[in-house]
RNA sequence: GGGGUCUUAGCUCAGCUGGGAGAGCAUCUGCCUUACAAGCAGAGGGUCAUAGGUUCGAGCCCUAUAGGCCCCACCA
């Protein structure tokens, strides 16, 4: 292996290349050890057939910073990964695929078509697992689950049984949500309502006489929006106190076409300020209808076949489409004299998010959960903060659901998925549920049973997934050590589906949460606001992101500037930000490398801290905040937080200032331990950043750790070795001893001073080659220290031809009149600080003053009016710090520091007043 | 109908417990300076949606209004 970086950043490789090595080492694997503290997260299984998208990129990027992080604070950390199969999608899928051979799912048959999707799994399952290693996620692999494998069949079925045998799970016929397209009933989560533009008809029963016959003048009338299924009405209901139809409760009406006699019912469900106040009930085919029905015994008169055609029961409409029947419902009824009007309506229809078919409501035989004892510990856990929800509004759309919860409709009319452990006696219809097929009837004896057809909803094994692939039922050590995991991650869209079922299933199955912590995101959308999908065809392959950018670059755009539980849209612009980042990082690694190795081979050694030079304090110090603060916003999930400071540290600080600053010495000095001191800090501000880093960019961090360590093995003697990995390095920790306040203090102001300097030099249109003098006035020490004994100052700003010579002068305060002064043939002049300071510009900095002469920054206008503007703020400060500590209740009230901090800004301000003031003085003398 | 959320620089968004308005991109100026032009040094640009209120002090807390987005809900 190479020594040296390459000359450019290339994530191509580099990646696929140390993510293998990694598998190689075993770093991801975890084992049970009570010597360590476990961290957990059960990863959201992908879907069998999915492929990548940008949403399980944001998704898995969460989970494996979160890991990363953790393993490295040196938990015994465990991503547990799998799939999912995905009963409904993978079938559908399968159908299609079917479809394009020219083969029917029913002429092929059950057994066939399930090879037939084994053969899909194996195929295409392990498809999204590589695309989730392209990512650099950390999951245990050899952990790898699948929701179909045979213990989760097994926990599938002992959950089932049990559930039956605590009544929890009873089979009944309910309305349901019938998918006409798919076959299948499905639970109420997954219809999604679509306003519709649709229309209200209008229509009038007759009401019947005395004598039996219809009546030809009395008529109740009615809205509806679905006309057709008139066919199934049992019934009319008014309101039990509406006056108008006081006179008709108990009486009857004629159901037109089908020649049904049908009651007038009252109930409260109406409401007498809609429409007419009259209501038709269909029970078969609404679910309110179907509660009313209930209430007055009603008949059910199903209308409706599972194709949404119509059935024997409509009469002559038999045989037609729901929307044909619709047509000719209306026109028959308009011939009869019975449509009284139709109106533009606008409604919700329920529509399956899978395929967008409108639903229909019908009474079906199902499996279904019984929610309300179920519900309580899940309700409980949230409101006692046992488990957290982050962002916490999100508890808000959490107790929305579980405060209306209904009976969780769980049976599948597919063929892929669990089966449901049901099995009827074909001699007297027993149903018997149980672990294994019954082999003797316990009511007749008999020994012939058929298993119920149905399968289960996906989402009830996926409920059981925190525990089941720790080995449960079984008592497995894993289990007893790794549960109840850490955190779950996942977008607030299957709160529903999937976080408040495995809430419950947990508290049920194990007695105990699931996990503390569940961490929301949100979804990705394109440049414009939109979600990706298909039918746009704006969807963006993460994998082509990758291959473009890198794994790295992605994961970082993926993190930055979003807050939990935020939409976020992508832009392409952010991917080049992230991999120019990448770049930085990689260049300043390589000019470090290139000072410790190569020809100028040096050996790096800690100095002893006298060495250490107030700029390599600063930034040293610098670091110790960032290490604080980065954990600390790490450990309360704000992962964009964290990285931005991260970003901002190596970038700006580290980068731009630091490195800069130290130019000098390495290249200019033959100061040795000012050197290795210098050396010295760089190495260990990268390795501290790099480590912080890794979390976000694992292979970049890693590739350039490794190549460090080599460095470090050859040329250093420093006596703690760095790891063989940064995945298995020491998150670094926050030193009391890395604190140096004085010295941040002064960088900071040495930073203002060079800012200020290149301010004017800029304003003035100085050219880069002219090289000024500057002279400085202060009355602080330790400045004039840093300015001369620290000559990596003057260095840094030589190095941006912004000063040539510079020397310290406490000439003003002293009662010296006289500074001496450098020129550039290196001959030493006296010069009168009068002279200097009534012809120079003056730049103001915390602590002192510079002289800039007059002859090389021109403008005396320009900076006339620059004093002005900075007078004007001032006062504006001035009075903002004045007001607030002459304030007696911010001074009982606001914290010690706080004041203090505010009397330091009035010193501060007044005396930056003073010099403008005296600055501005000097220039109307002129 | 109920609930949530957003409105901050030209664009997209950060802004954690109330105390000096930020980033990326875009625009303008000047730099090929021996890690990096995927770069460096600067500049311009915001009455933090509107109106009230609480507070010594509000982008942040409260109320109302306007507009956008989302979720939930059985008004035929």
């Amino acid at each position: 292996m190479s020594k040296e970086l390459a000359k450019t950043y290339d994530p191509k490789g580099l990646e696929d290349r140390l993510y293998q090595k990694w598998l190689d080492k075993k770093y991801f694997h975890a084992e049970v050890d009570h010597s360590k503290t476990p961290f957990t997260i059960v990863i959201p299984p992908p879907n069998i057939t999915g492929q990548l998208h940008m949403g399980h990129a944001l998704d898995n990027t969460m989970q494996d910073i979160l890991i990363r992080f953790k393993r490295m604070q040196g938990y015994n950390t465990l991503w547990q990964p799998g799939t999912d199969h995905a009963a409904i999608s993978t079938e559908v899928k399968i159908i299609e695929k079917l479809k394009q051979e020219g083969i029917d799912k029913y002429d092929l048959g059950r057994e066939k078509f399930l090879e037939r999707a084994w053969d899909w799994k194996r195929e295409y399952g392990g498809r999204i697992v590589s695309q989730l290693k392209k990512m650099g996620s950390s999951c245990d692999w050899e952990r790898e689950r699948f929701t179909m494998d045979d213990g989760c069949n097994r926990a599938v079925t002992e959950v089932f049984v049990k559930m039956h045998e605590k009544g929890y799970i009873y089979k009944g016929a309910r309305i349901v949500n019938w998918c006409p397209v798919c076959n299948t009933s499905i639970s109420d989560a997954e219809v999604e309502y679509e306003e519709q533009a649709g229309h209200l008809w209008h229509i009038k029963y007759p009401v019947m006489k005395e004598d039996g016959t219809p009546s030809d003048t009395e008529f109740l009338t009615f809205a509806t929006t679905r006309p057709e299924t008139m066919l199934g009405d049992t019934a009319v209901a008014i309101h039990p106190e509406d006056e108008r139809y006081a006179h008709l409760i108990g009486k009857s009406v004629q159901l037109p076409l089908m020649n049904r006699v049908i009651p007038v019912v009252t109930d409260t469900y109406v409401d007498r300020e809609f429409g007419t106040g009259v209501v038709k009930i269909t029970p078969a085919h609404d679910p309110n209808d179907f509660e009313v029905g209930k209430r007055h015994g009603l008949p059910i008169v199903n209308i409706m076949n599972d194709d949404a055609t119509v059935n024997e029961n409509g009469g002559k409409f038999a045989g037609m489409d729901r929307y044909e029947a619709r047509k000719a419902i209306v026109e028959e009824l308009e011939s009869l004299g019975l449509l009284v009007k139709i109106e533009d309506y606008s409604h919700n229809v329920g529509t399956h998010d899978r395929c967008k078919t409108t639903i229909e409501p019908l009474v079906k035989e199902q499996w279904f959960v019984k929610m309300e004892e179920l519900i309580k510990p899940a309700v409980e856990a949230v409101k006692k903060g046992e488990i957290r929800l982050v962002p916490e509004r999100m508890e808000k759309t959490y107790f929305n659901w579980t405060d209306n919860i209904r009976d969780w409709c769980i049976s599948r009319q597919l063929w892929w998925g669990h089966r449901i452990p049901a099995y009827y006696c074909d001699e007297c219809g027993e149903v018997v549920v149980a672990r294994k097929a019954p082999e003797v009837c316990p009511k007749c004896g008999c020994k012939h049973f058929a298993q119920d057809p149905d399968v289960l909803d996906t989402w009830f094994s996926s409920a059981l997934w925190p525990f089941e692939t720790l080995g449960w039922p079984d008592e497995t050590e894993e289990l007893k050590y790794f549960y109840p995991t850490d955190v779950l991650v996942t977008g607030y869209d299957i709160i529903f589906f999937w976080v408040i079922r495995m809430i419950f299933s947990g508290y049920e199955q194990m007695g105990e949460k699931p996990f503390h912590t569940v961490l929301f995101h949100g979804l990705m959308r394109d440049s414009q606001g939109r979600k990706f999908s298909k039918s746009l065809g704006n969807g963006i392959d993460p994998l082509e992101l990758i291959e473009q950018y890198g794994a790295d670059a992605l994961r970082l755009t993926l993190i930055t500037g979003n807050a939990p539980g935020n939409d976020m849209r992508f832009y392409y612009e952010r991917m080049e930000n992230s991999r120019n980042f990448a770049n930085k990082v990689w260049n300043a690694s390589r000019f470090i490398m290139m000072n410790m190795g190569g020809e100028r081979s040096r050996a790096v050694t800690k100095p002893a801290e006298g060495e250490l030079q107030p700029v390599d304090k600063w930034i040293l110090s610098r670091l110790n905040t960032l290490i604080k603060d980065v954990t600390a916003n790490m450990e309360n999930y704000e992962l964009g937080i964290a990285v931005q400071k991260v970003y901002d540290f190596i970038w700006d600080e580290f980068c731009d200032w630091y490195i800069e600053m130290v130019k000098p010495r390495l290249y200019n000095t033959d100061d040795a331990a000012s050197q290795n001191a210098a050396l010295w800090t760089l190495k260990t501000v990268l390795t501290d950043a790099l480590k912080l880093l890794h979390p976000y960019m694992p292979f970049i961090s890693e590739e350039i750790f490794c190549t460090l360590r080599e460095m470090e093995a050859e040329h250093s003697m420093e006596e703690q070795p760095m790891e063989e990995s940064i995945v298995i390095s020491a998150w670094p920790r926050y030193r009391e001893d890395r604190n140096f306040p004085k010295e941040e203090k002064d960088i900071e102001i040495i930073k203002q001073a060079v800012r200020a300097v290149r301010n004017i030099r800029n304003e003035s249109n100085v050219p880069p080659s002219r090289r000024t003098s500057i002279h400085v006035v202060s009355d602080c020490d330790d400045i004039i220290r840093t300015f001369t004994e620290g000559r990596l100052f003057f260095a840094s700003l030589a190095y941006a031809n912004e000063v040539a010579m510079f020397r310290k002068s406490r000439a003003l305060q002293e009662g010296e009149d006289k500074v001496e002064q450098t020129k550039e043939d290196g001959s030493v002049v006296k010069v009168d600080m009068e002279d200097i300071a009534r012809d120079a510009v003056s730049v103001v900095v915390p602590g002192a003053t510079l002289y800039i002469p007059f002859a090389e920054l021109v403008d005396v206008a320009q900076e006339r009016e620059r004093l002005q503007k900075e007078k004007k703020r001032l006062e504006g400060e001035l009075a903002r710090v004045n007001g607030m500590l002459s304030n007696e209740r911010f001074l009982s009230k606001a914290p010690e520091e706080k004041i203090a901090a505010e009397r330091e800004k009035l010193a501060k301000y007044t005396q930056m007043m003073e010099q403008v003031e005296l600055r501005l003085g000097q220039l109307k003398e002129r």
